[in-house]
DNA sequence: GCTCTACGCTGTACCGGTTAAGGGCGGTCG
DNA sequence: CGACCGCCCTTAACCGGTACAGCGTAGAGC
């Protein structure tokens, strides 16, 4: 290993026969340096190589150029074959990129997560803190906006804080909506339900939808629940199904889930869409691919991720641009499973 | 936005009555302290809330406790359906987490990402830097350790730099060739390859493999090229039928084309295995759930994360606990499609 | 009772930047 | 021709920690 010395401001102002001072400037894109100066600074700077030492410049300006996302979920929950987290990812890369700010993730599914996370916040290594999709009424987005730092969130918090946060959300109950009506539309009526963990906004509400729009039509609901993994959504079509062989749709509040009741029907013997209809919800990549492809409620996740970057860099810049809540629309895809 | 001040150590040390210093060795958890005072600081330290600030630590320490991962690929590439990188992510995340270090992903797709890259490190954002899968002759690792930066890699240099980075790679010529032997022995002659793409060495080895298990049994060999997506799977398959309609198998260097060129021969109205035989590469898990569930050759990608991780922290320690180049093992997993 | 040693704490010089205040110098105006 | 002004640069004071040198104090030893 060779450790070469990193030049510092102080080499480049001696290679250049300026101050400190005249480097920084230069190097930091002020307009009051004499147009030779800045010449042989940016030459010295090019030789030499250098490059500003990151945590000197934090420790004065207080601000680190990089925003952290915290995915609430272990790393092999976040990268399992759900790919809700990748597209918001990519959704809020795209929007930082564009900023020149660096992303920083943080899987936090563990018990001793949140206090990490917050010593990670309040030691100044980033600017601000985004949150994907929450568990629960986690008092943290609440707490580190309380400390100052700021916070944006994807879901509509469940409880409202003490100090609202901003946060983009998709419309759940809408896009549910759609999707049971155009069940009801083609005539079915035992139409039950697999639903999200009811500890996450996307769950509840996603349900919320289910039920008011079978009241409204007066139907009796079925009602069972998953954590929106394949799995789940597999041995809830079954208790499904045992419960009420006759059902003839079934509305799933997620692709994956819903993937596992295509399989669970198939296995039963069920014909989709013949003898029940399944709608899922993300429209993800996979479920045009399914057998039969996959009608369900398009949510735009990475619409999400760019969103929320937005806000975050408003919120940074102290310009706010996006307002402090936004709400994304949703929209049915209707394919052959429905 | 409150802006509450963040504590100094200073505001500790008057708070406790004792100096910044006294107050710097407790919280670093030094053992000549005594007791009494001890205890006085770390309820000082609660009272006010103090977290250390991370900036000025590292500009004395010059280490910040983080380490990036590059994904040499865009965003929308890195988190698409393809979950070898969600997985070593998931491996490194593992390990990193254990020893309390940050992990900093970064995705470098585009053309400026080098710079940015190189740019990132030398600020000393990072302790190190560990790079998943290049392509082609990548200069950036040999780069960064010329600079005295810590660098490993997963996937063997495709070009030994004149400074060796240590790596961990998986045995894909091994691999490949059970998968191929196989073949072999259930009787196929006809037995074409989907090769990954051959800027990068998994593409390039595992053609390898397949080319040489071939010529030792006599056989001609028929080659498409992929990229790794399940699209280009499915093309390169209809290419390779159209070339060959009589072929018998197909060897596919990842599950994400094979799955691909399942598609593609169910299209074609071929049986698999009956028609032609099918083995990817990767075992991932949806290749358990496909139809037929696919044979295929598993590499222990969670692994590879964790040994590079592992390598990494070895250099910050400065106590090289792996072996510079560590190369995994790799296993033909049988089931339906071959 | 005094010295010596060891321990434990304080004082302070850094780390590498930024930025406000200050000063040199050439040009302009009265 | 001198005072003044404004432009640009330098000087130096921070930012919030760490770590080293040094000093006071208490206990041991004689």
């Amino acid at each position: 290993m060779v450790t070469r010395e990193r030049p510092t401001l102080e080499a480049v102002a001696r290679r250049a026969g300026v101050s400190r001072a005249t480097v920084s400037r230069v190097v930091n894109g002020s307009t009051t340096v004499a147009v030779g100066i800045r010449d042989a600074v940016n030459q010295a700077v090019e030789e030499l190589g250098y490059v500003p030492n990151q945590a000197a410049r934090s420790l004065v300006t207080q601000r680190t150029e990089s925003i952290a996302l915290i995915l609430p979920e272990t790393a092999n929950r976040v990268f399992s074959d759900d790919l809700f987290f990748p597209a918001v990812i990519r959704g809020v890369s795209m929007e930082l990129d564009a900023a020149d700010k660096q992303l920083v993730l943080m899987m936090a599914g563990s018990a001793a997560s949140h206090d990490r996370v917050e010593r990670y916040a309040m030691a100044g290594h980033v600017d601000g803190v985004m949150f994907a999709s929450m568990h629960g009424a986690d008092p943290l987005p609440g707490a580190l906006a309380r400390l100052g730092i700021p916070v944006v969130c994807s879901g509509r918090p469940m409880t409202p804080a003490e100090l609202p946060v901003p946060y983009v959300d998709v419309d759940h109950v809408g896009g549910v909506g759609k999707a049971v009506r155009h069940l009801l539309g083609t005539g079915r009526r035992r139409i039950a339900t697999i639903a999200g963990p009811q500890d996450m906004i996307a769950g509840i509400d996603r349900l919320t939808g289910y039920q008011d729009t079978l009241r409204e039509a007066g139907l009796a609901e079925h009602v069972a629940v998953g954590d929106f993994t394949r799995e789940s959504g597999l041995r809830a079509m079954r208790q499904l199904l045992a419960d009420d062989p006759a059902l003839d749709a079934v509305f799933v509040a997620s692709d994956m889930m819903a993937h596992g009741a295509l399989q669970a029907l198939k296995d039963a013997g069920r014909r989709v869409p013949e003898d029940v209809a399944v709608v899922g919800f993300d429209d993800f990549e996979i479920s045009r691919l399914s057998d039969p492809p996959l009608t369900t409620v398009r949510q735009p996740i990475v619409d999400m991720g760019r969103t929320m970057a937005r806000q975050m860099l408003g919120l940074v810049n102290e310009r706010p641009s996006e307002p402090d809540a936004v709400v994304l629309p949703t929209e049915l895809v209707v394919r052959a499973s429905a």
